[in-house]
DNA sequence: GCCGCCGTTGGCACTCAGTGTCAATGCGAG
DNA sequence: CTCGCATTGACACTGAGTGCCAACGGCGGC
């Protein structure tokens, strides 16, 4: 009832501001502008996004416990690399199944430096999550091995890289077939037999 | 002669700036604050910072520049790997070298997420510099080839990493030994012998 | 020594993001 | 009908960042 209202005016937030900061750039808009096409007061659009970039970048949080799900939901037989390539492949696909919508986006985070630097940060976090999520599928210690971070540092550096190419060909490279690339290209590190455990990291080696 | 004092100024306000920031947390400091102590106007502070941030996080520009020259200046026939460690360990063992005045600002850096966003902002543009400087290294295209840049993102990666580790432990780990554990790590997919080409991308595989 | 040139500075005014506060509104439960 | 409860709007305020202009101060030419 009233969370369903709260969805509905976020909703058309995002839309009035996605659809002015794609046509004036991120910088030319003004929070004034976008509460007035959306039709509630500036006080409003604080209690949805805690600041103007969150109103484009809030969807990728989402996306972020979607990857980390689908690593958790992976096989525990499977290889890291095999695991993790499934997860990236997550918001990826989401991309190109929607890139009518996703990608006039995506070009405006990459090419505006505030939204780039929020998008940084959420990355951050994926790869957090994935760290510990790694950690806890391998029987890891997150805190003294840097295989988890390292490995999941990889696997959001794929994403970072396959969607550069998917936006700046405009949508015409399927991903698909760069993070097939990128994994096979990883695969050795990925899933090298031995691996640093927390027990030689306190022998000292 | 100006250019002296340029130099003196600017120092005279991150010395100022860091003072205030590291006591009080980087939220519960004005600018007023920091050019009332440094005795300059708040206008002057901004015609050598582009913004609060950058009095802390300036001096990160000149370490990436330090890290790609040191990969530049790598002999041809090292390996990637090799060559990456090294560029990866100049700013780790400066942090070392002198670490009463780097950890507090690395700690802050840490803890702080506006200034963590201008540090992956930073990074970003490290592993831009270092895919460049790989691609030309190997005769690749950075454009086309996954190779560069996803190596490029490993070696951040691995900075970050134990900028993390070494900043958490209170400086007492030395970065050395981690930095050789993490390429030890990663030089299977680092220097595997077979890589993508431009070549092997046109032609579809 | 005097004068104009140029770079640096300070002060001021302004825009805009973001926050706290409070009164008004709307709505369902009793 | 009325009492909470949540959402909203309006207002005021702080602080970051920018544009503009006047005032300095060194420096070479005259």
């Amino acid at each position: 009832m009233a969370q369903r209202k709260r969805q509905l005016v976020a909703g058309e937030l995002t839309e009035a501001a996605l659809r002015l900061l794609a046509r004036k750039g991120f910088d030319a808009v003004t929070i004034d502008e976008i509460v007035a096409t959306a039709g509630v007061s500036r006080r409003t659009f604080f209690r949805y996004f805690a600041s103007k970039e969150d109103v484009v970048v809030q969807f990728l949080a989402e996306m972020g416990d979607g990857i980390r799900a689908e690593l958790a939901g992976r096989p525990a037989a499977e290889s890291p690399a095999e695991a993790l390539r499934h997860a990236v492949r997550v918001p990826l696909d989401a991309c190109a199944d929607h890139s009518d919508r996703a990608l006039g986006v995506v070009q405006l985070i990459l090419r505006t430096p505030a939204l780039r630097a929020r998008f940084l940060e959420r990355q951050a976090e994926w790869r957090d999550g994935l760290t510990a999520e790694l950690a806890s599928r391998l029987g890891l210690d997150a805190e003294t091995d840097l295989y988890p971070r390292l490995a999941a540092g990889m696997a959001v550096s794929t994403f970072d890289t396959v969607l550069h190419r998917w936006s700046e060909s405009g949508g015409e490279i399927s991903p698909a077939a760069l993070i097939e690339q990128a994994f096979t290209l990883l695969a050795p590190s990925l899933d090298a037999p031995v691996r640093q455990t927390a027990h030689d990291a306190e022998s000292g080696r």
